[in-house]
DNA sequence: TTGCATTTCAAACACTTGTATGAAACTATC
DNA sequence: GATAGTTTCATACAAGTGTTTGAAATGCAA
């Protein structure tokens, strides 16, 4: 197996490139320049260009999937085998937006890949995103359990809105700033999972326990309608 | 001018082939084809394969924010110069779910392109949606006036996350229905509307005016706002 | 009908893409 | 040091891409 000194140079070199450029802009040309090794040895190593691509999503993917799963089951064995709904919620959309977000990670090659992977949508990625309903049951079935009684479907908005929330903040982070003309700081990640976690619980509670000490809250946290300030 | 035959014939043809098959997998070839017109037609009415993409998605594109903001004036006009939050909220997502979702919608061709649009980020569209800042603005300005006092950032946010929503269900809509099972209903229009700004009005709010009378209220609707722990 | 501008057409152009090939260079085992 | 297996390399391949070209057809006014 030598030293497997080319096949990880492709990996690091396909994944700055992809991060840095987009999916629909990074030829095996580029990559293998970037690497400093020969043309063939994408497909000598990897198969084919696409398994190339699913190989890095794969491995950043299940890592994000781990923590997630890891918090959640934490959570879960701290209340006794039902964690409170803010702490799964928290479980579900933490990892991703601190994986992608802050100041920290603006260099981590790995953040924008993820983030990229989130724009684009190229196959070999969406065939492995497709396989990911399992791992959210796992979120449903926890959900179900926090808010025994609750219909169904309405676990399922939630969650949907919780991924919405937090992918769609990773997506558009840039939009975002520019129209906001940076009054949304999107460096502070922790006020940006409570505030995603706030609101996603909001919407499964409708209203009612969205609120736990935290950073920013989202609007007027305990007084009444129309005070609020900062 | 001749009759605009050719010229909108390859525009319903990319339209109908993109809706279908997304921008990754058709070609020029495809689209004339489908078209029944000569190749060079497309580079001699449009200039370019992008011109012809990004013209199709202004014209989509337009025809929704002229909706939106003929919903959003008649809002304020009908509240005197100042909208409820709910209604702003309502012009803001009503017009893409509605033109997007619903079993009506199956057949729509445009709905169809739109969503592809929302899936796939391809550089022209990119370019045009990186323009739709302005039109954003005016709805922050309706809501500053809806929401007197309230900090900006917590304005941008609620509208970021309003268009999290939405975007998101129409983008995972098949997704949606398959991780929960037909559960959720991704035809009934109206409810999701509802179930979209209702959750938008409780993030900016904070979970107090979130309900009007409306099909499907999220959850316990009306419970006053209790102390919460944790 | 003539003349001129617009529009269509078949064909080719220029280039890029991912992938395959087969020989050469390595590496490790005996 | 010979051998077998692995890895690298330059190069070619085959196919597909958007775009351009220049001539032919068409439409329309004088």
């Amino acid at each position: 197996m030598a030293s497997d000194h080319t096949r990880s140079a492709i990996l690091a070199a396909a994944e700055r490139l992809y991060a840095d450029r987009g999916f629909g802009d990074v030829t095996l040309r580029d990559i293998v320049a970037e690497a400093n090794v020969n043309l063939a040895a994408v497909n000598y190593h990897f198969g084919s260009k696409d398994e190339l691509i699913a190989e890095l999503f794969v491995t950043r993917s299940l890592a994000t999937n781990r923590e997630r799963l890891n918090e959640l089951k934490a959570a879960e064995e701290k209340g006794g085998g039902r964690a409170p709904i803010e702490a799964i919620m928290l479980a579900l959309v933490g990892p991703t937006l601190r994986g992608c977000l802050g100041p920290d990670r603006e260099g981590s090659t790995a953040a924008r890949f993820m983030i990229r992977a989130s724009i684009e949508s190229v196959p070999p990625i969406r065939r492995i995103k497709n396989r990911e309903v399992d791992h959210l049951r796992k979120f449903i079935a926890a959900m179900r359990r926090s808010l025994p009684g609750r219909d169904d479907a309405e676990l399922y908005w939630g969650l949907h809105f919780a991924l919405a929330m937090s992918h769609h903040t990773i997506r558009e982070k840039e939009r975002l700033t520019k129209l906001s003309e940076g009054q949304c700081d999107l460096n502070d990640v922790t006020a940006i999972v409570d505030r995603v976690v706030a609101v996603s619980v909001m919407a499964l509670t409708g209203g009612e326990p969205a609120r736990k000490a935290q950073a920013r809250p989202m609007a007027a946290p305990y007084g009444r309608l129309t005070r609020q300030d900062l």
